[in-house]
DNA sequence: CAATAAATTAATCATTTGATTAAAATGTTT
DNA sequence: AAACATTTTAATCAAATGATTAATTTATTG
């Protein structure tokens, strides 16, 4: 059967994966019963294997996209020669706030997730992240040589952009505990911290 | 029945502890099955029940231990009035450090619990915590005050010095990705960042 | 040693949970 | 409308899972 063009994508389907995404990215796989997505889906619980053959195999494309979701633009923005280090920097962090202002569990999801992959076989990272990582690195390497910012591991400099703009996601419990910091309080920090980021990174990568 | 001096504490309760806390920090509360903890501990299943009533009894009892070592002296440290802004900063960075090569899916196992925390009813910062926080901060605002520091959200110093100590150690399968980054590599760095972390964060706090 | 308490075991229960099935409902095609 | 395919539903299954029980073994006490 031909499927009609989706408007809105309120298909069956579409309740099911939406549904599952966010039970999955809140709770992790083994805390969401498949009869809590049906639930929370508004459907019947066969439904679900109709349309998804087991539960893993809904997880599976669950997790395929939030991957994506959390990669997507990243490499293209640190792929490109062209663009200063400075300058990338800020996109990234940029990008990045804005997406975790968006889903703020996905920080969580993906770094679990790998987490328990790396318990278990191997780790599976995207092609396309450990190649634009490469490069990025190379760049920040070009900037060392030439004793513009100080030389350490670039590992230390990917950890701490990373750290500095996903953490606070992380740990939003913990920051949001004082009384006078709500949600809409920690979004302009967040915000705040998409200029700040940049500079401190500059700060700290002052040679000498 | 009055227990024997605890020499190695083989007692079957203890065994029955340890597996628990392996399991549980690493794979979260409904990963685990009851009849996981009894094969890591090699004990009867029943007796699982026998000494803790419970799985939720026994991870509750985990859980607190848990919270304790990651609380336990960074209270202390961060107490201390007479010590000045940086030294602390070198005690509780190395602290973290320190505790976090010895138990690295600490970190992890807390801000999940604090999330689930979140989802459901209140979140549960231990007061010493909270108090000790309010200590720092006010040491913080008392430098800016004195124009030694740049003036910025205390929240936004410490979202910093904790992202950039405890990242790592959650972003660890990412950054250990690289093929030259064994886990003996990766814990030299992270003892590299017991002195640079403290450096940074002063560069980063510059007035100006 | 006998008696009592504590610890351990195997078997079993009652739910929960992922998945399937057969029938009913809905939609599509001719 | 008749025939067919697709989607949805209620009922059910089998395995997994947390927990309990009754019996057995081991330790402690009088």
């Amino acid at each position: 059967m031909k499927r009609k063009i989706k408007v809105v994508d309120s298909t069956t389907e579409e309740k099911i994966k939406e549904a599952a995404r966010r039970l999955f990215t809140q709770k992790g796989f083994e805390a969401v019963k498949t009869r809590d997505i049906a639930a929370e889906a508004g459907i019947n619980l066969a439904l679900l294997n109709y349309y998804f053959r087991s539960k893993q195999k809904l997880f599976d494309v669950i997790m395929m996209e939030n991957v994506r979701q959390f990669v997507q633009g990243v490499a293209v923005i640190l792929s490109d020669v062209d663009v200063p280090l400075y300058a990338k920097m800020e996109k990234l962090v940029g990008h990045y706030i804005d997406m975790l202002c968006a889903t703020p569990d996905l920080a969580f999801f993906i770094f679990n997730q790998m987490r328990i992959a790396g318990h278990n076989d191997g780790i599976t990272i995207p092609p396309e992240i450990l190649a634009a990582r490469e490069m990025m690195q190379k760049q920040i390497s070009a900037e060392m040589a030439a004793g513009r910012i100080a030389k350490v591991d670039p590992l230390h400099l990917m950890a701490n952009l990373l750290g500095l703009v996903v953490f606070p996601f992380i740990a939003s419990p913990l920051l949001k505990a004082r009384r006078n910091i709500t949600d809409k309080k920690f979004m302009e920090l967040m915000q705040e911290r998409k200029k700040l980021i940049p500079i401190w990174i500059s700060a700290m990568l002052k040679p000498g």
